[in-house]
DNA sequence: CGTGGCCCCTGATTGC
DNA sequence: TGCAATCAGGGGCCAC
């Protein structure tokens, strides 16, 4: 499961190994793949051929590649199984291949999108006009993530104040903040002795300064783990290969001794997936539903 | 309009 | 042993 740290590293693996070069053909697989593109696999190939990549960029869990004096982007999710590699061009194909990018250079590599879940995809979008930063338009709505300079962190309190909702909830609202998946936000309530049901309502300002702190804490640690992974040929991220979940605290730690205080931690199923918590350090709300 | 819940998908795992 | 049910989960979309 690909969260923000990973797909940093997978932007800069694009930077390093894609960025400045120029397609030649493109390949859809599976259609799945480029749903969120408008006109569909034929258009998308179409399209993207011989057009220059530029410098890619991330938002949360979104990554786009500007397109060279286009004001068109390249926009990809990895969802939960998505794998964009940098690969021979005589590599065989992998089983889940979806998508294939071939360049018109001579560096003996190519572009691969590769998902076996097809929960993720790539596609072509227009820049919102204004955005210096090349926004899609489709993702306008996405905040920025909390490791993003611009994050603004008065407006992000305001707003957990005004919702009517609960706190994890709030965590996985990409509307509010990008790039937090389940996993971390477990591991972000449970460093702060949050439940997952605390209602955001009545959050105080330093509560919620200091989830943030966590959330950013858990991202940047396995982002200097992730980041000293990758200087190969490879542009690769396998979420399941657990470079981190040795040090996750919560996520999947079900009937194992909470690290602070030994308590059991528990499982709950929430929103067709799972909370991880430790009952003891983080207590239920009064009026848990 | 804000909030909550459903569903897309495939493969590993679990249960009978 | 084999088949079916369950689980994993981001985020768009829809109903209330």
């Amino acid at each position: 499961m690909p969260e923000l740290p990973e797909v940093e590293v997978v932007r800069r693996g694009l930077e390093r190994w894609v960025a400045g070069r120029t397609v030649e053909a493109v390949e859809v697989l599976h259609p799945r793949a480029v749903r969120r593109h408008p006109g569909g696999a034929a258009d998308f190939a179409a399209r993207l051929r011989g057009e220059t990549l530029g410098v890619p960029r991330r938002r949360g869990k979104y990554l786009w590649l500007p397109l060279a004096d286009r004001d068109l982007s390249v926009l990809g999710h990895l969802g939960m199984s998505g794998q964009l590699l940098v690969q021979p061009e005589d590599a065989p194909d992998e089983k889940h291949l979806r998508i294939r990018v071939r360049f018109g250079d001579d560096a003996g590599t190519e572009l691969r999108f590769v998902d076996q879940r097809t929960f993720g995809g790539l596609s072509l979008h227009e820049t919102v006009a204004d955005s210096a930063d090349g926004l899609p338009d489709v993702i306008a709505h996405i905040a920025r993530d909390p490791l993003d300079p611009l994050f603004d962190e008065a407006a992000y309190h305001l707003a957990l104040r005004a919702k009517r909702t609960t706190v994890k909830r709030a965590l996985l609202d990409q509307s509010l903040i990008s790039g937090v998946g389940n996993i971390y936000a477990d591991e972000a309530l449970w460093r702060s002795k949050l439940h997952y049901e605390r209602p955001t309502a009545n959050l105080t300002r330093p509560r919620s300064a200091e989830l943030l702190g966590h959330v950013r804490d858990v991202m940047n640690a396995a982002l200097a783990v992730g980041g000293t992974s990758f200087d190969s040929l490879y542009v690769n991220v396998n979420g399941e290969s657990g470079y981190f979940d040795r040090s996750l605290d919560a996520y999947g730690r079900e009937d194992e001794p909470c690290r602070r205080c030994g308590t059991p931690m528990r499982r709950r199923p929430w929103m067709n997936r799972s909370s991880y918590f430790c009952p003891r350090c983080q207590r239920p709300p009064r009026v848990a539903s």
